[in-house]
DNA sequence: TTTTTCATTTGAACGATGCTTAGATAGCAC
DNA sequence: GTGCTATCTAAGCATCGTTCAAATGAAAAA
């Protein structure tokens, strides 16, 4: 497996305020976690649109140039951001993990965490699925890594019951569960969908009546 | 209903070849349609990174201020392309529709034409998906049309045996199939899948094989 | 035919972007 | 203190989206 360790220690960190400029010595101390910062904010109050390689330095209070010298390119510190994103995402799913009492309801209640994470941050969310668009796959952190959201959701399909020995079903069920999840997660936000989340009662239930109606691709019809 | 009639009569037609750049007089004559095809163009043979207006015009043989004469802005010449991606994807699906015997047969035919659309123009593909997500909605195209891509999903489920007086169920039944299609769409690119689909025996079985496991959502499982 | 009109197209310009290079700065080992 | 070296700045390049005045020429008006 083709995995570099990473540069530095990852952990999913609260994002600092900008620090006062004048008080900023030469050195700065971290810039390249004052750059995922800065860009993490310029995401969420500006949106993806306004997430400049120079406004991300603007808002760190340093010259258009010095980021280069903690990111190779601009795609590199997109990833930097990527990256917290997938991790927060993995956060996410591992709170919401297990609840529910039958299969049918496991899968529903991490598709619906899923769905969520997205709404609630769908610039961070944006950049994610970006950034695996342009390497055509998904990072390897979300394959590999035991508390993935990839792995925690082939961990709840055995959990709730599916046949852990047959391989190829189990990574098929949790593809189209991520599919799925994906898919809804990029509907959710527009708004020729807001009727119907009014009239089944608001938007977790229409998350819930959608994965429900999963079922038009069941062999044999339930219910 | 708002949806002022289009400004030109609308099909989808081949793209025309880029005219030998000394005969164009100095009024182009359909310079609109000529960009339009100058920025498919692009997007087959560069993808959506290399598609600026200026190289859009550089690429039609025209300058770069030409092109707002005929679209207010970049966004609007990509809405346009956009438009066409969404035709062609309703003639894809109206060319598949209803095959297969049952609900399950009928839904994931239709379903892996999508996914099929989605792999044979990637940049197009993108191109709808991207302007959707900055206007927060699918183009009114979409979901009014009788022949619309969503209609024709609506359409088959009833066709198959789903309740048509139950509108409710009837839309979530169609925005699953949507999620669970475009979720796959956009997976289906990833390089992570590729041991998955050797595994099944090709890609579009792995398509099948992925929507088969929509059932996962199920509430009373088959088989 | 000649003249007028006016949409179409051009050329030049503005500000912004990603990125490179050369040089200034200062923390740190000696 | 003296260097060494990573860090940061200043300036510059090519490109981008967009605007605007001026040029063009097709078609209507005379």
């Amino acid at each position: 497996m083709i995995f570099t360790a990473p540069r530095y220690r990852f952990t999913v960190r609260p994002m600092r305020e900008a620090a006062a400029p004048e008080s900023r010595p030469y050195h700065h101390g971290d810039l390249r976690r004052a750059l995922i910062d800065a860009a993490r904010r310029l995401l969420e109050q500006e949106g993806p649109t306004a997430l400049s390689l120079r406004a991300v330095a603007r808002e760190a209070g340093v010259s258009p140039a010095a980021p280069y010298h903690h990111f190779k390119d601009k795609g590199e510190l997109l990833d930097a951001v990527a990256h917290e994103g997938w991790e927060m995402l993995n956060q996410a799913l591992t709170a919401a993990r297990a609840k529910g009492a039958n299969l049918h309801d496991k899968m529903a209640g991490l598709g619906v965490a899923y769905v969520l994470f997205a709404r609630d941050n769908p610039s961070l969310y944006r950049v994610m699925y970006d950034g695996s668009r342009d390497k055509e796959d998904l990072p390897t952190q979300m394959r590999m890594k035991d508390d993935s959201a990839y792995c925690q959701v082939r961990d709840t399909l055995v959990e709730a019951g599916a046949d852990p020995t047959d391989e190829i079903a189990l990574e098929l069920a949790t593809t189209a569960a991520w599919c799925a999840a994906h898919g809804l997660a990029e509907m959710a936000s527009f708004k020729s969908f807001d009727h119907l989340k009014d009239a089944v009662g608001g938007e977790e239930a229409f998350f819930h009546g959608v994965f429900e109606h999963m079922k038009v691709f069941a062999k044999v019809q339930p219910d």
